[in-house]
RNA sequence: GGCCCCGUCGUCUAGCCUGGUCCAGGACACCACCCUUUCACGGUGGUGACGAGGGUUCGAAUCCCUCCGGGGUCACCA
């Protein structure tokens, strides 16, 4: 019996922070693509590599953050770092067993590059001794200062060869200088020829004969570049298709001499060239990449607008505010750094929302992970399928993907990042949910970002949510916007203020009349007994027929709501009225408005 | 700047490979109206694109060329 085919997808993270959006859509196709491939009987496998060969940018943390990120997105990888999560049964809100994603089947790993040295170094060995790398002992300065001066002449900067270099010699002076512990890096000699990549997406992309000069395999810390690495490592773990983003592109031919120089130590076979496929890339609104530095300059908009609206604000009276300190305020201001802490704390001070770039940032900011899922997979790709209604297809989740992805139909143009579309797409799946499902929802999210506030609510009325979940469904457009249409509940009942525009409006005007209205619903109110939203809703209905609030078309109840509305929420806008009082109890709402009546004196 | 990639409504895109059914369809956003106790939701309708110019063809968004525009990349980062 044939061996059954295999089909290796991979995404190669460096552990340097988040899981970036684009990077996220990166994993999603790779994984889609291997899982599409088990329905043609083939073993479709998705692999995590983690690309921690930067020794001062990388961390631990940062690499399970980023595996805790995809797991969160639903992103299950096959072979690659083992990450315990909740088990099956933690879905429904209760806490239970734990399972791990993961591991290791085919024994290609460890899939740290920090612990694969020893391969990367044998794998130089032997091409040292074909002559096809060589130790160079420039210093970075050097390097520095031949750029400077070609970009100066107009020149093309490319790294000229020494001449004692020769093709296909291994070069003993070199390398002994080498052993004997001198400072150098180790250089590919770059074949002189034609090198096509034939990619899945764009179709071939030729790069002509000494176009690409003799790149840095093994730095001087003695670790790989990341060129050396990804084409040493894709090759001994199997991996069959790379799909990455564009960016990448130039770097490909690079990556496909060295993989025909090359041939594996174990069988001294030649190593395979996967199959390649450059994605778009994702942008921001204004054409400009999506970096996280873009939260940093939203945040120094912010603080420079302030500084220029009131002189008063300073770099030393920011620095005390946020903690952060004068210096690193000054410093961050003038753009010396993007610090993230920084951002975060200046956009605090100022209650300015900070873009999301990060996979982190949207799931704090109340983004459901399937519909990320789903945005992003957009952004590049589309199924080409019409749904009932005959309108293009474009809701759909995870085991879809799964089932109808292919790379024919990525597309070949970037994109830009269009918040307001992926708003829509969160309100839209929030909607849809049961009442059930939305309140587990925001209960996870809450315990998660506003432990204090579901204390609160939930002291007020244990189901409080329950009971506001149908009301709440269609006016929030993320897990968020929970917090601020609660905020009446949430506020001590004599510890809000009363709008004067509202007051006016409302209360005041004709006379009086609204506190007249609102003396009277009070009454019925008070009367009521269950307290449930369906009962206070015909209490208020009641409350507007007897102030006579009818029209031919019937009751008329604004006149009645409105006033009760400012009266236990402060402002004009509140969730429905049932709802609301339901939640606030019937001792908490008569005190409301009673302290209403009281202040505003009518 | 060199090299490379891309170019359909403001945005994401369907259509392009296999020219005619496209005076270009959908979604988000926007505008108007309806519904409505506020805010939302919802409903109906509307504005809005084949980057430009040349070819090829009876016929081009679809094929070819040039130009223009956008992006990527040129590290001992990944």
């Amino acid at each position: 019996m044939a061996p059954i085919p295999l089909a290796v997808t991979r995404f190669a993270p460096s552990p340097t922070g988040h899981l970036h959006i684009g990077g996220a859509r990166s994993a999603l196709f790779c994984w889609a693509f291997a899982r599409r491939a088990r329905r043609d009987g083939i073993d479709g496998r998705f692999l995590i590599r983690i690309e921690d060969t930067d020794q001062t940018r990388s961390s631990d943390e940062s690499a399970r953050g980023i595996l805790e990120d995809l797991a969160w997105l639903g992103i299950e990888w096959d072979d690659g770092p083992e990450l315990k999560v909740a088990g099956e049964s933690s879905r429904s809100g209760e806490t239970g067993g734990t399972r791990t994603i993961g591991g290791d089947p085919r024994g290609v790993g460890p899939f740290f590059q920090a612990r694969r040295v020893a391969l990367y170094n044998a794998h130089i060995d032997a091409l040292a001794h074909a002559g096809r790398a060589y130790p160079a002992f420039e210093t970075p300065e050097e390097l520095d200062a031949r750029r400077r001066d070609a970009i100066a002449a107009k020149r093309t900067y490319r790294y000229e060869r020494p001449a004692d270099v020769l093709p296909g010699v291994f070069h003993e002076q070199r390398w002994s200088r080498a052993r004997s512990g001198e400072r150098h890096v180790v250089r590919f000699v770059f074949p002189e020829e034609e090198v096509i990549v034939h990619d899945s997406i764009l179709g071939d992309v030729r790069t002509a004969p000494g176009e690409l000069d003799d790149l840095v395999i093994r730095k001087a810390d003695g670790f790989p570049t990341y060129h050396f690495a990804v084409v040493i490592d894709d090759e001994l773990m199997g991996v069959t298709h790379v799909l990455r983003a564009q960016e990448h592109l130039a770097n490909t031919p690079r990556h496909v001499a060295m993989q025909r120089a090359l041939r594996r130590l174990d069988n001294g076979r030649p190593f395979t060239v996967p199959v390649y496929g450059h994605m778009p890339v994702i942008c921001n609104m204004d054409g400009s990449k999506m970096s996280k530095r873009d939260k940093a300059k939203a945040a120094r908009k912010a603080a420079r607008d302030a500084m220029a609206r009131d002189p008063s604000i300073t770099a030393a009276t920011l620095g005390s505010q946020t903690g952060m300190g004068e210096p690193a305020v000054s410093g961050f201001l003038a753009g010396e750094n993007d610090s993230a802490q920084t951002a975060e704390a200046l956009a605090g001070r100022f209650n300015v929302p900070l873009p999301e770039i990060e996979i982190w940032d949207f799931r704090r900011s109340g983004y459901l992970p399937e519909v990320i899922v789903n945005f992003v997979a957009l952004l590049g790709w589309n199924p080409g399928m019409k749904d009932a209604d005959g309108k293009d297809l474009e809701k759909f989740d995870l085991p879809f993907i799964a089932e109808h992805f292919s790379i024919d139909r990525v597309g070949r143009s970037s994109s830009k990042f269009d918040r307001a579309k992926l708003l829509s797409f969160n309100a839209d799946a929030i909607a849809a949910m049961t009442d059930d499902h939305f309140v587990r929802r925001v209960r996870r999210w809450f315990a998660e970002y506003e432990p204090g506030s579901l204390a609160t609510l939930e002291a007020r009325d244990p189901a409080a949510l329950g009971i506001l979940a149908p009301a709440l469904r269609p006016r929030c457009r993320t897990l968020r916007d929970v917090v601020r249409q609660v905020a009446f509940a949430l506020a001590q009942d004599n510890g809000y203020a009363f709008d004067p525009a509202a007051v006016e409006k409302h209360l005041r005007a004709g006379g009086g009349a609204g506190a007249l209205s609102l003396r009277e619903a009070r009454s019925h109110l008070a009367s009521l007994d269950p307290w449930s939203p369906e009962a206070i809703q015909v209490a208020i209905e009641q409350a507007a027929r007897r102030l006579g609030f009818v029209t031919e078309k019937g009751v008329n109840v604004g006149p009645v709501a409105q006033p009760i509305r400012v009266a236990i929420a402060g402002v004009s806008v509140s969730p429905p009225l049932g709802e609301s009082l339901a939640v606030l109890g019937k001792a908490a709402t008569l005190a409301r408005i009673d302290r209403c009546l009281k202040e505003v004196g009518v």
